[in-house]
DNA sequence: TTGAAAGCGCTAACAT
DNA sequence: ATGTTAGCGCTTTCAA
């Protein structure tokens, strides 16, 4: 015996409507009369009937899906944001199709072409950089989308962020009225906006603020990684530097477990910010002082942005900037 | 102007050959003359044509699609695994649909109840505890289910595991080699088969292995959170207890924060295992000792398993038993 | 308030 | 090797 399933027509037929009327009390639409609206739905219940959303998907042209092209979704950064994505998104009864990219420029276009090819009705955009190819194929596809974290310099799209380059700014300004002259800047790729435009403008902004000359010897381009942090601690420490900023918080954990290894006494002889405030800020020693970023916020915000171009509603602004914090724990001196 | 889709007809007609034939080329059948393919490919590629994916699903009654169902995505743990997951279907040409179901009873009937609707062509499902509930759906569903780190008393779906009664064993075993005779056992709910069935037990044969009695004092219920963690010790300590297992890292971490904050030398007095040899393990000091699970490739072979039983190939075993570690590191001693 | 009927864009026999 | 023709299960005018 096969999978026979049960289509509105059975429903129908059972309920001696028409399969319309079955539709539209499946629907909610208004126009029946309780009576028969009562008797489809007792047929249903019988008949154990789920309407094929796909069917309804290709007859209505709307599928209350949307994609979500993100780097990785074992990385909490990322996770974070696409569990507030997912939340507003079931709110709104869409689910998400969620693809992995790598940050790789040629998995975002495949994988958004195949999004695109599975009718979403939007799609949400986590990236480092965007790439002209993909801001291409965002403009001539009339899918809605929205970047939640990531930065394009020409604002084609809808976007969620905060203002990277003032908190920035106010990370350096702390370190900068401690004391520290030479402070250094650790960041992610530097072609990439966020880092090269954003975040470095906000670090110069602070030091000419100071009356701190820029020095190039004290940025620092590497990865994500913890290992990277703990390799990175003999340069850092060559260049004369006597504290950082760091743009990801397993990077500043390594940092910090470089300098403790090195004897380094943190905060006293070295202050170290980070940018992300995650659990991993919290339980190291000392405590990690960083930057808060509503991450959660920034998914449930992006999702809530992009039903609202979904349903062509007006929207006073593409671009929402969501307000951040600087939370000082162990890694920065009291004063 | 509006959104005028192109469909396989337009470029049927563009190529002066039946919609049969672009269906072909489309689908790589391979009879088709090589010149009208390539005719066909060509004006694919002028008209940047893109099939469908919901019409062909409605049509060939497959999505290429599978349901994830995910307690919280934002939880390093069950992140690990929808990585591999992902990568997985991604091999396979699927992309997955993501639901975060909070592990809660409710949401993950009503979850499963959407995915199915949307026509999913089988499903991963990571959960706490299966309900009866949610068996039932399973089962009267006949689209295929793998559960993924997730335990299910009898056996109907397919799933993949590690072996947890004998990784606990393992990890009680060695804290009792070192002279504990009061081995605390800390996990999440304990109506939760993984926690009060599997691991209880493998704690249990360790006792017995090792003559040591079993007391309830010593067995604790947490939710999995360093603050739960932190404020569990006083109670910890009062038992009496020189060792314990904990199921999650973040609870193992606050419990290591607590213990270090009574002035408790770790692991000198007090030893700690830990369950999943996350990147909290590494950066506390000490590290903490756990036992290691493969969770990207749980995720992996879960999918992979899926992908068998959505082929209707034939599959050896529809449970997977994929194996574990213990990772010795700082919070127990060397002997 | 309800029904009839025409698609939505594609796949999959079945012909040729 | 290619074309013809039914559907897939539903939404949505348009009539009644």
């Amino acid at each position: 015996m096969e999978k026979q399933t049960i289509t509105i027509y059975d429903v129908a037929r059972e309920a001696n409507v028409s399969m319309a009327t079955v539709s539209r009390v499946v629907n909610g639409n208004p126009n029946v009369k309780p009576a028969t609206r009562k008797k489809v739905l007792e047929v249903i219940d019988r008949l154990d009937y789920r309407p094929n959303a796909v069917a309804r998907g290709l007859a209505s042209k709307k599928t209350t899906t949307v994609g979500v092209i993100i780097p990785d979704v074992s990385n909490m950064f990322f996770a974070s944001l696409a569990r507030g994505i997912d939340d507003v998104a079931t709110m709104y009864k869409y689910n998400i199709i969620l693809a992995n990219s790598d940050g790789n420029d040629q998995k975002e276009v495949s994988v958004l072409n195949t999004l695109l090819a599975k009718q979403v009705d939007g799609i949400i955009f986590m990236g480092h950089r965007i790439t002209d190819e993909i801001r291409g194929e965002f403009s001539r596809s009339k899918t809605p989308v929205v970047l939640a974290g990531s930065i394009d310099p020409d604002q084609q799209v809808g976007s969620v962020n905060i203002d990277y380059e003032a908190a920035t700014k106010d990370a350096i300004s702390l370190l900068a009225r401690h004391g520290n002259e030479k402070i250094s800047f650790i960041s992610g790729a530097l072609i990439d906006p966020i880092n090269g435009k954003e975040r470095l403008e906000g670090y110069k902004k602070a030091l000419s603020e100071y009356n701190l000359t820029y020095n190039e010897g004290l940025i620092f381009e590497s990865n994500y990684s913890f290992k990277e942090g703990t390799q990175l601690v003999d340069r850092l420490l060559n260049s004369g530097a006597t504290a950082a900023f760091v743009t990801d918080d397993e990077l500043a954990l390594g940092i910090l477990d470089g300098l403790l290894d090195h004897g380094v006494k943190v905060p006293e002889e070295f202050e170290l910010i980070t940018s992300n405030n995650s659990l991993l800020t919290e339980v190291s020693r000392p405590k990690i002082t960083s930057l808060t970023q509503p991450l959660y916020d920034i998914g449930a915000v992006a999702m809530r942005l992009l039903t609202k171009l979904m349903n062509k509603e007006e929207t006073e602004e593409k671009t929402v900037i969501l307000p951040y914090g600087l939370e000082e724990k162990g890694s920065t001196r009291k004063q």
